[in-house]
DNA sequence: GCATATTTGTCCGTATGTATA
DNA sequence: CTATACATACGGACAAATATG
């Protein structure tokens, strides 16, 4: 599989490659992916930066010509995202940025709370590179928070949750977390005050870090069901 | 949101309206849908019912004529079944039906795990709605055996597993579960023999079942787990 | 309610780049 | 190395649906 290019002929001379392995990985250098995907990712960075906000409409038209593609090569893009669920298509008539709804925002969290309180019993003590980065996604907050960067601190809240879902050892459930706290976004950006919606939350994954790092599964498990219920309630509130 | 159409000006005819509500809803009727969706839903069908195996190549211009449809439609469909992972994408040289590796199959059953025993968890005892939708799936397995359809009981199986993850009560999760279970397939398809893969495992479905309708969620909890592990094992021991 | 303009849905032709016999 | 086949991406065309005046 994932034919290596094996580069045998080394040309004559004594001098040894000054190019070290930028082939044989994946790596978005000189474009080995497709303009499609690359257009996708750019969306979904908007989007995820709340610079596309819930409910914009996305002509192909002025898409297309913002971001200098094709219009099929743009449906392309647009049909990834849209099974990501940040943009919802309406036949014949475009597609918008998803608007969540008091049931989204319900769902994902029983979805979130499901995937993360799994991945906690499931890692029974072990994983220690695991801890290392969720120590690091809580400490990354509460510096953002000291400069008072409160979308810093949104973000590192986010990177505590996915470190959490990543003590369960699986790239698909790394996978699946990514698109849940992608969307969930949404819901962020449609209430424009970032420090109630953070804040409050930095001490409280400090101290389940603490917890997970003395090996009290059980106690954090119990401190992150009632995490997750309070900031699903406060986000159901804006409604 | 979620437009409803509203159609409050009814004919002012005392004759009822001969068309109940078959707008206001999704609706796959008189293709309300893209044919790039549909499509995809035609290949999603034959890969699952292993019409398509594993490491198929499927060229745009011969499955284009094949399926009536244009290049740039059907590219459009391609990528939604990449998204999912049933087809792989190789830059420049086209669409596969994915072929899973040991690492894959690990992988599908460790979220599974998640999954599954998670929603049995969290669902204490409650929603007996979910409970007759996992009777009728063991049912329909125990019947298929008898019969000796097993291609049937594999697909009744995996309604078993579908509905217990139902019984965390959300559309998220039973989307995600969809997807695994069409991944799964993949690996099912690789080995052609369908009796000994589904067979086995008809009675420890009936087994939680009843456990579950008595209400020992901890005990069907148990007996799923080692269910899950043991078809792994299985599964791994055919590469 | 009607006529028009705009936008999407779908297809086709084609130039370019890439992989493979 | 060349030739062939194919994927990539663009642009144009037209029908169908929607939005607008």
């Amino acid at each position: 599989m994932a034919g290596p290019t094996a580069r045998d002929s080394a040309p004559t001379g004594a001098q040894p490659d000054p190019w070290p392995d930028l082939l044989a990985e994946d790596h978005a250098l000189l474009d080995r992916t497709s303009t499609a995907e690359r257009v996708a990712d750019a969306l979904r960075q908007l989007i995820i930066d709340g610079r596309l906000l819930p409910g914009t409409r996305l002509s192909e038209q002025s898409a297309g010509k913002a971001l200098a593609v094709s219009r099929n090569t743009l449906r392309e893009a647009f049909r990834l995202l849209v099974h990501e669920r940040l943009l919802v298509h309406e036949f014949h008539r475009g597609v918008y940025v998803r608007v969540l709804g008091a049931d989204d925002v319900t769902d994902l969290y029983r979805t979130r709370r499901l995937l993360e309180t799994g991945a906690l019993r499931g890692s029974s003590a072990t994983r220690r590179g695991g801890l290392a980065a969720i120590e690091e996604a809580v400490a990354d907050a509460e510096q953002a928070a000291a400069d008072e960067r409160w979308l810093d601190v949104g973000t590192a809240n986010m990177r505590f949750h996915q470190a959490i879902v990543a003590l369960a050892g699986s790239p698909r459930t790394d996978e699946i977390m990514r698109q849940l706290t992608a969307e969930l976004r949404l819901a962020f950006h449609a209430k424009p005050e970032p420090r109630p919606f953070h804040e409050p939350y930095i001490a409280r994954n400090r101290e389940i870090a603490t917890q997970l790092a003395a090996g009290e599964v059980d106690a954090a498990t119990r401190a992150l069901e009632a995490y997750l219920t309070d900031a699903e309630r406060q986000l159901l509130d804006a409604f």
